[in-house]
RNA sequence: UGGGGCGUCGUCAAGCGGUAAGACACAGGAUUUUGGUUCCUGCAUUCGGAGGUUCGAAUCCUCCCGCCCCAGCCA
C-alpha cells in the first residue's frame, strides 16, 4: 500500500508539532490516530481527518493507527467494522498492525476508573439522568453537588464493583468524575464516566454491563497507545479541559497526549451528518450505504470517483479553524482533473435517434481504430465499427436550432467523432409528429481531414453503429439534496431532490465495452463522466453512473447548451 | 444568558509589523475531430466595524458587531 503524497495544507497543526518537537515534548515522537466509532460508514468528511492524520504521521514519519471508538454497543457493529477498514485502505492509507478497539481497553480503563477512585477524584452517584440534568445548573447557573458526591474511597470502590457485577439496575448508578459543579465548562460539572448498559456489544459480547464514557475511554485510550496529538473536530473544544484533567491524574508527564482540535468538513448539497446518513439508509431513501449518491467513501468509490481524487480534494481544502462550507464544485473539479487524465475514451449513446446514412454502402462495415485518449497514445486503441445506419443521441438534432447550436438539424452538416462529416437530407415523423429517423449523406474525403473545400464543420457528435452496439444498463444520479446546505436544516428530508431518484436506462455503447473491465472508468465523450462498478452489474450487462454531475439537469448536459 | 472558539474575494485558504499567495467558481480570448482538455487574460487599493499605537497594521492594543460549539448515563 502506497502512502499519498498529497496531504492537506495543516499549517496551524505544522505548527504545534514542529514547537513539541523542538520542546522535545514526546521524546521527538509524533504519533496520530483516526478513531472512528463503528456505528456507521465512513463519508468525504472522515476522509479528511483520515488524509490529515495519517499525512501527518507520514510527513513526520510517525505512525498513524486506526482505533475504532467502540465504547457504547448501542449501534455498533462488525459490519462497519469492516467497512472501516476497507475504507480506510481503499482510500489508501495503510497502519500495518496498528489496527485497535477501544473495547480491548475496557479491562485498563476499568482500573484507570479505579485508581481515580482512590485518589478521591472520582465517586459513584445514585442519582437517575433526570436528576443529574436537574443538578447540572446551565450556563448562568452553576450545577448542585450531587448527595453521594462524598462517600468515602472504600465505598465507592465497593459500588463500583458491584455495578461491574451487574447488581444494579440501567441507569441507577454511575461513576461521576470528581470535579466542580461550578465549572463554566459544562463538561467539567462532574461528568459521568461509566454508566450501567445490558446492551450486548459487537466484541465483548455480555462480559460488560457497564461501559466507559467518550470523555473518560479517549484520551486515556490514545495515552495506552502513545498517541502525542489527537486530533479531533472543533465541537471537542469544551471537552479539551476534561481531557487533561484526566490525562494529568492518571498519566505520568511525558507521556501525556495533546488535544488539537479543527473544522469539520460541510459540503454544499450535501448531507454529512452521520445520524442523517443512517435515516436515510434505515428508511430507504436510498439503496444503502454505498448509493452512488451517499457521500460515503464506498458510496463515492460506487460512483466512479478515485482515492486519488479524493485525497486531492482532501489536501486542496485545507485545513484550519472557520467553520466552512465547501463548494461541492471543488470536489467535482478534483475528480474530473483525476479522470481525465486516466479515463480511457468511449462512445455511448443515451438516447437514440436512428440515422441512415444513404449514400453509404448497403451491408458495408468499416473497422475504424480509435485512440482511447486524445492526448494520450500510450492508452493505445480500440475497434469501432461503422456502417450505413447509426445511433446517434437525440439532442443532438434540433428540428428548429437556436443560433449558438452547431450541431445537427435541417439543411446542417455534423461531424462523426472520429469518422466522416455527414449532412442533413431528410426526417421521418410518427404520427406523434415526433422524429424518429434522419437521412443523411456522408462526405466520403472527410475521414481524417477537414472537408477539401474549406468549409468549416463545427460540430462534434458522437454516434454508434445500430447493428453493432451493445445495450448496456446505465444508472444516472443527481444530487441528493436541492439546497445549497441541507445540513443545517432540521427537516432535511424535505430537500430530497426529486431529480435524484436513480434513473434506469438503458445506453448503446461501443462494441468494445462489452468486454470492458468491470471496475474501471471511462469518460464517455460529450456526456460527461461515467464509471462501471462491478459490483452492481449482472451477467455482461455494463452499469454506468455519472460521476460528475454537470450543473444542469440531464437533458441539459447532453445537449451541452451554454444559457 | 456564563464559557469555549472563529471572522482575509462568491467558496475554501496563505499571511505571524514592511505595504494582500494559491485553488475552486466566474468572465473574456487562443488552440481543439469531445461545446472536453490545454493555453493565455481578468477577478480583494483591502482583510467584520470603529478607534488607538507605529515611519509603516490583515498582522499589536481597546471597544463594538456577527457566526459556531457546550446544559446525552452519544461520540
Amino acid at each position: 500500500m502506497t502512502q499519498p503524497t498529497s496531504v492537506p495544507r495543516n499549517d496551524f497543526i505544522r505548527d504545534i508539532i514542529d514547537d513539541d518537537l523542538k520542546t522535545n515534548k514526546h521524546a521527538g515522537r509524533v504519533a496520530t490516530r483516526f478513531p472512528p466509532e463503528p456505528n456507521g460508514y465512513i463519508h468525504i468528511g472522515h476522509a479528511k481527518s483520515v488524509c490529515l492524520n495519517f499525512g501527518l504521521a507520514a510527513q513526520y514519519q510517525g505512525t498513524c493507527n486506526l482505533r475504532l471508538d467502540d465504547t457504547d454497543p448501542l449501534g455498533e457493529s462488525m459490519e462497519y467494522v469492516e467497512s472501516i477498514i476497507r475504507d480506510v485502505h481503499w482510500l489508501g492509507f495503510d497502519w500495518r498492525d496498528r489496527l485497535f478497539y477501544a473495547s480491548d481497553y475496557f479491562e485498563r480503563l476499568y482500573q484507570f476508573a479505579v485508581e481515580l477512585i482512590k485518589l478521591g477524584d472520582a465517586y459513584v452517584c445514585d442519582l437517575n439522568a433526570d436528576e443529574v440534568r436537574e443538578r447540572r445548573g446551565n450556563f448562568t447557573e452553576p450545577g448542585q453537588d450531587s448527595p453521594y458526591r462524598n462517600r468515602s474511597v472504600d465505598e465507592n470502590l465497593d459500588l463500583f464493583a458491584r455495578m461491574r457485577a451487574g447488581e444494579f439496575e440501567d441507569g441507577s448508578h454511575t461513576v461521576r468524575a470528581k470535579i466542580d459543579m461550578a465549572s463554566p465548562f459544562i463538561v467539567m460539572r462532574d461528568p459521568v464516566i461509566y454508566r450501567i448498559k445490558r446492551e450486548p456489544h459487537y466484541r465483548t459480547g455480555s462480559d460488560w454491563v457497564i461501559y466507559p464514557m467518550y470523555d473518560f475511554a479517549h484520551c486515556l485510550s490514545d495515552a495506552l497507545e502513545g498517541i502525542t496529538h489527537s486530533i479531533c473536530t472543533l465541537e471537542f473544544e469544551n471537552n479539551r479541559p476534561l481531557y487533561d484533567w484526566f490525562v494529568e491524574r492518571l498519566i505520568p508527564a511525558g507521556k501525556r497526549p495533546n488535544q488539537i482540535e479543527f473544522a469539520r468538513l460541510n459540503l454544499s448539497y450535501t448531507v454529512l451528518s452521520k445520524r442523517r446518513l443512517i435515516e436515510l439508509v434505515k428508511k430507504g431513501y436510498v439503496n444503502g450505504w454505498d448509493d452512488p449518491r451517499m457521500p460515503t467513501v464506498t458510496g463515492m468509490r460506487r460512483r466512479g470517483y478515485t482515492p486519488e481524487a479524493i485525497r486531492n480534494f482532501c489536501a486542496a481544502i485545507g485545513v484550519a479553524k472557520n467553520d466552512n462550507l465547501i463548494d461541492v464544485a471543488l470536489l467535482e473539479h478534483c475528480v474530473r482533473e483525476d479522470l481525465n487524465e486516466k479515463a480511457p475514451r468511449a462512445m455511448c449513446v443515451l438516447n437514440p435517434l436512428r440515422v441512415v446514412i444513404d449514400n453509404y454502402p448497403e451491408g458495408q462495415v468499416e473497422a475504424f481504430e480509435f485512440a482511447n485518449h486524445p492526448q494520450q497514445p500510450e492508452m493505445g486503441t480500440r475497434q469501432v465499427p461503422f456502417s450505413r445506419v447509426l445511433y446517434i443521441e437525440r439532442d443532438d438534432f434540433m428540428e428548429d436550432p437556436p443560433k449558438k447550436y452547431h450541431r445537427l438539424g435541417p439543411g446542417r452538416e455534423v461531424r462523426l467523432r472520429n469518422a466522416y462529416v455527414i449532412k442533413y437530407e431528410s426526417m421521418v415523423k410518427d404520427e406523434t409528429g415526433e422524429v424518429i429517423e434522419l437521412h443523411c449523406t456522408y462526405d466520403p474525403q472527410t475521414r481524417d481531414a477537414a472537408p477539401a473545400d474549406g468549409r468549416k464543420v463545427q460540430g462534434v457528435i458522437h454516434w454508434v453503429s445500430a447493428e453493432h452496439c451493445v445495450p448496456a444498463e446505465a444508472r444516472l444520479y443527481d444530487r441528493l439534496f436541492s439546497i445549497q446546505d441541507p445540513g443545517k436544516e432540521e427537516e432535511f428530508l424535505q430537500f430530497l431532490n426529486p431529480d435524484s431518484l436513480e434513473i434506469l436506462t438503458t445506453c448503446y455503447a461501443e462494441p468494445s465495452l462489452k468486454d470492458a473491465d468491470l471496475g474501471s472508468r471511462y469518460q464517455f465523450e460529450r456526456l460527461g463522466y461515467f464509471g462501471v462498478d462491478a459490483k452492481d452489474s449482472s451477467g455482461d450487462k455494463l452499469v454506468f453512473n455519472r460521476i460528475v454531475p454537470l450543473r444542469d439537469s440531464w437533458g441539459k448536459l447532453a445537449s451541452g447548451e451554454k444559457k
